[in-house]
DNA sequence: TTTTATTGTCTCAATTTGATACAATAATAA
DNA sequence: TTATTATTGTATCAAATTGAGACAATAAAA
């Protein structure tokens, strides 16, 4: 829920977007050995949200999302899958969004187009934290990582949201070699597994992981890193394009 | 994507509705040994489309997607599923819509509600085929089962739903006892194998798959079935509640 | 040179899976 | 009354996969 024109008289009557639709994307990212995500603050209103937007009258929904992310992270390219749709009506909380609106010095008349109802589509992300530069709009005054485990309370079923992702998140991780977004283009073997214990929640056993992985043919192994530590160094590996 | 109310002037102004958004099901039963959809067809046009419909302006969209199947199937208590949103712009094909809005001697004036672009939800059912009293509704002359090999050419992306719909449901096929709806509450083992057949359109071990179902823990065995065929007789079962 | 922490490989038992054999049996035919 | 037929339920055995741990290799530090 931010804006994507600079244009402020066409944001207020909203009238380049569809009307009653929204997307919300939970953006995953990995560092320090923790999954993390993108939240956004609103100015003076000390409300939290997930990154999402509308979408053009003339707009493919999908490219859409792309262009919200974009916005923000500066990366285009980025694997992203729908999750769920929420379309209840107790999200529509009109009051949530005129506090945001008043925040910043725009007049929320009853007509305002933020006040009506919108049902959200849901997306999760996956990015290379390294790679990513962060840029708030100009309802938002930051735009943040936050570990799985310290993310705020957030307006309206943002929190919701955010569950649903990481479900779907979990579901998918086997089936479509997921390490790859999350990670640089070449890591160890530990990188990858602390990738999907962050996923899962939980511990995996080291071997019969390495095992797993070497077994599923989608790695190869290229040429040790010797990186400084007092043991035996690890290979990097990449996943086949 | 068909009439809900029915007050014909409200229907024109669509005022009813959430504008920009719809829903499809893809409503799937099972008999004589095969998997079929719900398909309608529209007075005088030819078209065959998927059952839809729009969300009231103070209805839950899952809400909307259960009164629509209630008002077709006479069902309620169905297992439904969300499986993707269909949001690109080239699915907006107005004058699909002004034919079918011509058929039925609306006025088809270029500001319709209905000529408008939507974004689609699309939904999964699974029925107990024999419990269904098919009704269609105004827009349209019929509402049939089809086969799922003998599924004619759907208007806009409708097809593709249907595509989309199977693969998720193939997916979700084992972590959801999925039998469960698309059978009478006792059933025997050879009928929930052909479901699963049906469903992944491949051919299942007989002896393997009764291992697997048995040791899921998820049947009960009930008295035997003497059904007058020449030969042993089955046992039936019905998935725990 | 020894120690340390970690990595990669190997092994072996336990479990699961694929394929087949076979006994049980309800109705029918002889 | 008995044999036949088609199908069902169970048992078996090899093959593949998985879980848990042992162990050797090794880059850097002590």
């Amino acid at each position: 829920m931010a804006k994507q024109k600079d244009n402020p008289a066409e944001y207020k009557r909203g009238e380049s977007y569809l009307t009653h639709v929204a997307f919300d994307s939970v953006v995953f990212g990995f560092s320090g050995e923790k999954l993390k995500i993108l939240v956004m603050e609103y100015h003076n209103t000390g409300l939290f949200a997930l990154p999402g937007g509308f979408v053009g009258l003339k707009e493919n929904l999908n490219a859409a999302v792309r262009r919200g992310l974009k916005e923000r992270t500066g990366l285009s390219n980025i694997y992203l899958e729908q999750c769920y749709v929420f379309g209840d009506v107790k999200r529509h909380q009109p009051e949530v969004l005129r506090k945001i609106i008043k925040a910043n010095g725009l007049a929320a008349d009853d007509k305002h187009w933020l006040l009506d109802r919108f049902i959200s589509v849901a997306y999760y992300a996956l990015i290379n934290y390294s790679k990513v530069k962060l840029q708030p709009d100009t309802l938002s005054d930051s735009c943040e990582w936050y570990a799985l485990d310290a993310v705020p309370k957030l307006m309206l079923d943002h929190n919701l949201i955010v569950q649903k992702a990481l479900e779907t998140l979990r579901k998918n991780l086997d089936e479509k070699l997921l390490g790859t977004n999350l990670l640089p283009l070449q890591f160890t073997m530990k990188q990858l597994q602390q990738v999907y214990e962050a996923i899962l929640d939980e511990k995996v056993h080291r071997t019969n992981f390495q095992r797993r992985m070497l077994t599923s043919g989608l790695l190869i192994r290229n040429e040790k890193q010797f990186l400084g530590k007092a043991h035996k160094a690890p290979y990097l590996y990449q996943f086949i394009k």
